[in-house]
DNA sequence: AACGTTTTTGGGAACGTTTGCACACTTTTT
DNA sequence: AAAAAGTGTGCAAACGTTCCCAAAAACGTT
């Protein structure tokens, strides 16, 4: 801001000292008297003192703050993981800056790097559907910035991650749907080099070979732009439909909304045919028609163990080399029958 | 970060020139030889030069950097409305810094002030539900810090304002109610005090006087906490039912998905026989059951003309006397009749 | 050839902090 | 009583920029 406020060295010039005496007993560093100390907080206080955040990045090359990297923070799961972030973060007196990617490689190494110059101290993100390459992240990493993953990791890097239980997640949805007697059941999912894609397709797997249940590739259909483009949602699901699913297990929060949305536009007679499971923060599913059941992840958890983890990162004294992978288990919430699909 | 990044300084040395001429060079200043000009940048695109914006910010005593308070970012309309601020800054060469109120007057204030020392060159603000006092506001503001108000206005502060039209929304929203038969429609809202609060149950009022319907001051529950507490909204609903109103008029975003839930979990036989029109803009009111009447408000571009605003107030050279209230129209989304209220 | 102009460059202070070092003064130890 | 240790304070440099001011170089004019 262009307008004045008092510094550091307004402080010592009303009082006498040097800027050195004010700032020590400010920050409440080294033994400064009791004396001097309570005369500069009481001043500090009067004329409302606040420190210059950018002055003392400068000085200290770093700035308490956190840059987070997401697709987009209308989805819930993200705008839950960042109310988790900002939790540990203001506890710990580092700030937030967060920016979308939309899903594209190219905003996001764009704001990644636009962060960095902005002297983050650790970043938080999870990839966009379209990246592949991260070597733009390994130079950031490997020059000294902290990198924590979440929901979306990459597997060849060497860092803290933090990600649901996508295995136990599907394979659970994918169970109540076998169990609530659907036999020929679809898998609607992320960009295939996402790496809970391929975690939740191994649970869709598992899931079917306990109950016996032959896995069939033209059941799977994947979304490179994790359902941001309606029009690719559409196709998915025409080309699903004339294999006449009697369930659909949906890998994502963005595609399961998006796929409900393009069954009721395209083909509303078969909607409420079809039984509905999938990954999804939204609070407003119950309201949803047709009803599904619904993956939910720990979004909030997740945020705030990751901001931990990338503290840790940011104030260790020494290089770490153990690196942890933390996973979080999933709630499965199932359709209420009594509200259920009063269609079928 | 603390990772070493070349600076000027390094630049000028390895070119044998003063660190003044290499900062011209860069920033295109003065008249500088094209020769020196095209060397240093030559260099500096070699070793992928970066200017610091934390020194630069320090200096200039500007950041580069927009405020933004919102209630909540998982609110639909507030994240549309970011995606226009953000399309409009990042244009301009302004980075954002987002932050989240929680409908708190406590953590609006923490938060505001927070990024006033953080040196953002301008605030964009909707207020939370809470807040009555902005005298706060009103101190950064006579210090020099440009505020545009949005959404949520305070009607006595002399700046740029950016709103949907309430009136005319509600009063569309109404009188769709009362043209489908209607005839006992509730209004539940926000805070009292929130501008749009007023505008909008005006525009309500006006619709019911058109069609002669006797305004009855107790069909008005108002939600001092904007539906962030579920057991608000469940008291609202039970203490409107009684009055057995055939419709509801909601004017917010999170009432009106919270009244539906609320009206789902409490009393789930009467509601799909009330028919609901409310204001949201979330992007899945077509899953919704029961189904309703939105009005949207054109948050990207709200988003977009209050950023502008706000920027012409940034690089204004003179102190700005003239204000506008910006008002955009709001748009009705018509219940589908096909995939209507099959309930009813 | 001497001077004035214009163009290009460099020196150095400033932005508001933090912090290593030195210094002065007190207190403790020998 | 002198040396050692401890305590409180100030000086000044540094972080990476920008920009005022002056100096130097290049050029034109008489």
């Amino acid at each position: 801001m262009r307008f004045e406020t008092s510094t550091i060295k307004d402080i010592a010039k009303a009082l006498g000292l040097s800027t050195s005496t004010v700032s020590r007993a400010l920050r409440d560093r080294y033994e400064i008297s009791e004396e001097t100390k309570k005369l500069v907080l009481a001043y500090a206080e009067k004329v409302n003192y606040r420190a210059n955040p950018i002055a003392r990045s400068l000085k200290e090359r770093r700035s308490y703050s956190i840059g987070i990297i997401v697709s987009e923070i209308a989805n819930n799961f993200f705008s839950q993981v960042i109310n988790g972030i900002e939790s540990i973060a203001y506890d710990r007196d580092y700030h937030v800056i967060i920016s979308q990617s939309h899903e594209s490689y190219k905003q996001e190494k764009l704001n990644v790097e636009h962060l960095a110059s902005r002297s983050i101290d650790g970043l938080l993100i999870a990839l966009s559907s379209e990246t592949q390459d991260i070597d733009y992240l390994r130079d950031l990493y490997a020059k000294g910035l902290p990198i924590v993953f979440f929901d979306r990791v990459p597997e060849d890097f060497e860092t803290h991650k933090v990600i649901a239980n996508n295995f136990k997640g599907s394979f659970d949805a994918t169970e109540h749907l076998i169990l609530s007697g659907k036999r020929v059941i679809a898998h609607l999912t992320n960009s295939e080099t996402l790496s809970n894609t391929k975690e939740r397709l191994a649970g869709y797997k598992a899931a079917l070979s306990k109950y016996h249940i032959e896995f069939k590739p033209e059941l799977v259909k994947y979304c490179q732009h994790g359902g941001m483009h309606s029009a690719e949602l559409e196709q998915a699901v025409k080309e699903l439909l004339p294999l006449k699913p009697d369930g659909i297990f949906i890998s994502s929060d963005r595609l399961t909304t998006g796929c409900i949305l393009a069954l009721k536009n395209t083909n509303p007679e078969v909607a409420h045919k079809i039984a509905i499971a999938g990954f999804t923060n939204s609070n407003l599913v119950e309201l949803f028609s047709p009803s599904l059941t619904s993956v939910k992840q720990p979004a909030f958890e997740i945020g705030q163990v990751a901001t931990e983890l990338l503290i840790s990162m940011i104030e260790a004294k020494r290089p770490i080399t153990e690196f942890e992978t933390r996973v979080l288990d999933t709630e499965l919430v199932r359709m209420k029958k009594n509200l259920g699909n009063r269609f079928l």
